[in-house]
Order: C-alpha cells, then sequence, then structure tokens
DNA sequence: CAGCGACGTTAGCGCTCGTTAACCTGAGGG
DNA sequence: CCCTCAGGTTAACGAGCGCTAACGTCGCTG
C-alpha cells in the first residue's frame, strides 16, 4: 500500500507495454513472450497478472473508453455553470486533443483492434464509446443548430478521425512541437464543425 | 482473353475477398481457409494464384496507393489547363472521397495493415503514399497559402483521417446517403484546410 | 524458524496456421 | 486419342501460439 507517484506497478507496466506492442504489430501479431520481454520477466509469468492475453486488451480498451467518456462528463460539468456550448466544444476538442498526442497507442488500439473482444466487452466499449460520441453530438448541435442530428454524428465521427491522425505524424518528428500541433487540430476541428454546418466560408 | 466487364477474374475475386476479411479482422486474424471459403475454393487453392498469404496483402497495399496517385496525377493535369488551384483541390478531395465511400475495407487496409509487409513492399508502399501526399501539400498551400510546409503537411494527414473515417459511419446505414456524405466530407475538409490557415472565421 | 503467499522460472501440451506434397479432373490442341 | 496444363482436391508437416503444470525463491509474519 506504499510508494506511488513514482514507479509503476507490474500490472501497469504489463498494460503500457502491451499498448505500445498492440498498436506496432496488431493484436494477433505480438506473442505474449514479446510482451513479457517487454517488462523484463518471460512469458508465462504475466498470467500472474492477467488471467489471459485477452484480457489485457479488453482491460486497456475498457479504460481507454471511460476515460474518455469520465473527461467528458467532468468538461462538461465543469464549463455548464457559466461558459457557453461553444466553450464546452473547445474543451472537448481539447480533452481529446490531449490524449490522441499523449497516449498514441490506446488511441490506435481504440479503433482498430475493438473486434478481438470477447462480446460482453466488447458491448461495454461500444456503449461507452456510443455515450462520449452523445456528448459530443449534442455540444456539437447547441454550437451549430443548423446542423441535423444525422449530420452531427457524422460530423462528430469525422472529426475523431481527424483528431487521432496524430499517429500517422510524427514517424519522425516532423511535426512543429506539440503545443503548435494541437492548435492547428484545434482551428482544423473548430472548421469543419463550421463548415459542416454552412456550405458558405472560405 | 475474352469475357470481361461481367465477371471478376479468380485473382480478382480472391483479392476482393482478402480485402473485405483483413480489414473485419485484420491480417492475422484471418486464415488462408477463410479466404478459400469466401471465393468457393478451400484452403491451399489460393496458392495456384498467390505465392503465400503475404502477396495477397502486398498487392492490395500497392494497388491502393498507386490508385491513390495515379488518381491524384491524372486529375491534377486534367485541370491544370484552366482551372485555378481551388478547383484542383476540390478535385483531389472528390477523388479521395469516392474512394474512401467505394472501397472502404481497403481504406482501411491501407493504413492498419502496413507494418505486415515485406520490407521491398512497405517501401514501396510508402514511396508510393509520400508522393501522393506531396501532390497534395503543394495543392493545399497554393490556396492557403498562410500555410507553411510543415503544417500543410500536418493538414493534409489530418484531412486524410477525417476523410478516411467513413468505414466507422455506416456500422448499420446510419448515413443519410452518399451523395449527402460525401458533400458533407468535402465541406468539412475544405473548412478544416482554411481554418488551418488562420485562426479567424467560424 | 516454520509457514505462506506473491511472483518468477522452465518444460511441455494442444491447437492453429501457412505452406508443401501428391494426386485428380476437365478442357483444348496437335 | 493422348498429352498438357490450369486449377482444383485432401493429407500432412513444421513452426509458433496461448496457456497450464510443476517447481523455485524470496520477504513477511506469527
Amino acid at each position: 500500500m506504499a510508494m506511488r507517484t513514482d514507479a509503476l506497478t507490474r500490472r501497469e507496466q504489463i498494460l503500457k507495454e502491451a499498448a505500445r506492442l498492440f498498436a506496432e504489430r496488431g493484436f494477433h501479431g505480438v506473442g505474449v513472450d514479446e510482451i513479457g520481454a517487454a517488462v523484463g520477466i518471460s512469458g508465462p509469468g504475466l498470467y500472474r497478472h492477467f488471467p489471459g492475453k485477452d484480457a489485457m486488451l479488453a482491460e486497456l480498451l475498457v479504460g481507454i473508453s471511460g476515460r474518455l467518456l469520465t473527461g467528458a462528463k467532468r468538461r462538461l460539468a465543469e464549463a455548464d455553470a457559466g461558459a457557453g456550448p461553444g466553450a464546452v466544444l473547445d474543451s472537448f476538442i481539447e480533452g481529446h486533443i490531449d490524449f490522441a498526442l499523449d497516449d498514441r497507442p490506446l488511441i490506435t488500439l481504440h479503433d482498430r483492434e475493438l473486434d478481438r473482444l470477447r462480446d460482453s466487452d466488447r458491448k461495454l466499449v461500444r456503449q461507452l464509446q456510443r455515450q462520449y460520441v452523445e456528448l459530443w453530438v449534442e455540444v456539437v448541435r447547441e454550437v451549430h443548430p443548423g446542423l441535423s442530428e444525422p449530420a452531427a454524428r457524422s460530423a462528430v465521427h469525422s472529426v475523431f478521425g481527424l483528431l487521432n491522425s496524430t499517429p500517422h505524424l510524427g514517424r519522425r518528428g516532423v511535426l512543429p512541437g506539440r503545443g503548435a500541433t494541437a492548435e492547428l487540430l484545434h482551428r482544423m476541428a473548430r472548421g469543419a464543425f463550421a463548415s459542416a454546418e454552412s456550405p458558405a466560408a472560405g
């Protein structure tokens, strides 16, 4: 029960490395021996911490979806008092960008390996994702009342695609600094929503 | 050498089904027996048409990248005569959307299974992709001179993420018709580029 | 110090997978 | 009429996989 804040537990180490490896080579492309080697133990030692390889992926994906949803709920509650819907949307975008930039492997897994889960886990993840999307759709429609509900939903998914594109950027450190990238993505997301509403602008 | 235009050759059947299966369950998640079953033959019969499972993926990915690049070159040449850069960019966007909407499995594979290729094939695909991106970057910078070269490159990748989000939309036929979806995506892409250039607008 | 539980290890099982080998069949051509 | 060859078939092999079994080794605690 002591010591935290500096070192990761074994479980956390394993999850982190598993996320990286799954993102790099796909769930089926990584063996348990590799995951073990990545944390300094070898192979079956993982089974002291997880009931199986599937469980690692499940915990990762549920954790991702949960954190996204929880963060959005918090941001909504925080800004609900005084700020307008535009500020809430900005906060949502900022949170999603932070996640995409700081946890690239997880973002990659998020929409790539969902189908490898057991039915129950997959349903849970889908449900969390749906709630997350729903929060976005509501806020987007407040900011852009001209958008129909299906159009807003499509727009939200598309903006997720835009924001989640960060893994494709930094093969080598080509991107011009984290802050600038975040700002660029934020502007593009707002512009995409605005142009979704009306064919005008330019 | 006779009959075409109505039926696909065996090879084409195999590639089509393999693309679908790879997109659904990942390269490592699909067995050769399944691919064979999908075209009515079983398992090792595939080896009369391809030297191995890897070769199918390679041909798919090289084909995708090549078609995207060829299409962009053609559109650039066609519009080069009279039209301005804005029209070329619209043409690029339209072509990419057509591809994303009509060949969803291929778009999914395009940025998901690249790492499963042999080094030589992967280099070829990367080279084709790079040329495609380069065409976009040039045109985008003509339309939006305020964008630096790295910013334009990031913006292009992000817009690809936006346009390639279509596989996430139509789990069930939720999207409101192909034409409307294409228009929505087109507007959002243009708006994203515009907002990438300047923090203004709204 | 005995006992125990947390956390590793190695050996190996059973299964799946990609691939090869050997064989079969039907259509086309000299 | 036979030969060839494209395009299949089934059987089987070898490798790699996830996972289990059996065992070892610490550090803590009564």
